[in-house]
DNA sequence: GTCTATACAACGATAGAC
DNA sequence: GTCTATCGTTGTATAGAC
């Protein structure tokens, strides 16, 4: 590689790491174009040359944590068979995506606050949902094939349980004061949608 | 009441007015003082005399929306015993909280929007979420009092329970393709949320 | 109280030198 | 590719007439 298109890519890299910890802190929406390349010790002009907006800018930073994401998913959980009733494997899910959300928490916020501000009309928060849990809706419609009972329909169980953890999610990774550590979040939802408010006991009272 | 106040509350009543409409085609981020004058038939300068910012009108709409939902959640719910892990009780619980999230979509949409858009490090999220569940709370709490075993801590299960009915709400509310309607929705969540993913027959497995 | 007209600030985006 | 300087747009908020 040249050194100009090292130093480009320097550039970029610089642009996308100081969106990052700018991002984190005053929120994608209150950011400006300008808090990034200031950041970044670059200027104004300089970012047009490597993205055409703010919104490039955080598809770029999505694709760079989907990336590793996927690596994770595909490494950690994912053995052939996924019974999501069974309390490890579904821990596992989850914990999965608690840990993506909480290593790439201002990429994940960004894309929240983008996902929530779009037009009502495009149904973007719906489909996002759809698209994030789509992995969890297969497990459930193969529990279903082979005669489980579910609560509903496994695409709206998996976006429910879907937007429980988004929501929590952000919630947890912007708040100040205390709250509680990850093994307690993930355990508790676990329990949960393991098993309800009514516990795994309900059929022996 | 005079006329002069009868026509200044008229005015104020249909910036209201307008203001749910437009909040609810464009969103309540993307939506400008002059979008709201426009719609309600009103000039710039006269917003001003009712309210210092869209801020304040938002507040004032919810104002309004508290003063409702109060009145049906006091008249609807609350027998004085309140058991959570009852069917029936858990899914007026629900079916209070969906209703007015329903009918108030574009109040509920715009306090979303204002919420995810705060700056992340002043909590509001998380505020919120655990102002609005704090009757679920108590009922947890009651509960485990009474030594029943639930998932975990009352105000994380009672938040992680509103953060999934905030975000499924927010987005079923605003998607324009087919969705589950109502009764399906409020169905499931109350199974997903009494018995889980694995089902009241688990214990007899 | 309500209107019209406008001042003013903020921000996105580009032009042109280096 | 990167910079400085600047244009143009958009939207908030106010001034002053009625």
């Amino acid at each position: 590689m040249g050194v100009r298109k090292t130093k480009a890519a320097e550039t970029r890299a610089a642009l996308l790491d100081a969106a990052k910890d700018v991002f984190a802190e005053r929120g994608y929406l209150n950011t400006k174009i300008t808090d990034i390349t200031k950041a970044a010790g670059r200027s104004t002009g300089s970012f047009y040359e490597h993205f055409a907006s703010k919104d490039e800018l955080l598809q770029a930073l999505m694709q760079g944590m989907d990336d590793r994401a996927d690596e994770l998913i595909a490494a950690t959980v994912h053995p052939r068979d996924h019974d999501l009733s069974d309390r490890a494997q579904l821990r596992d899910h989850l914990a999965a995506t608690w840990t993506v959300m909480s290593e790439h928490r201002a990429v994940v916020g960004a894309l929240f606050q983008s996902m929530v501000t779009a037009d009502p009309g495009s149904g973007r928060t719906w489909a996002s949902l759809v698209g994030e849990t789509a992995v969890w809706r297969e497990h459930l419609e193969h529990l279903r094939e082979q005669g489980r009972e579910l609560p509903g329909d496994p695409e709206l169980t998996a976006v429910a349980m879907g937007a429980m953890l988004s929501l929590l999610g952000y919630a947890i990774n912007n708040s100040p004061g205390p709250v509680p550590d990850d093994d307690t979040v993930i355990d508790t939802l676990t329990d949960l949608l393991l098993h309800g408010l009514a516990g795994p006991d309900r059929a022996r009272r």
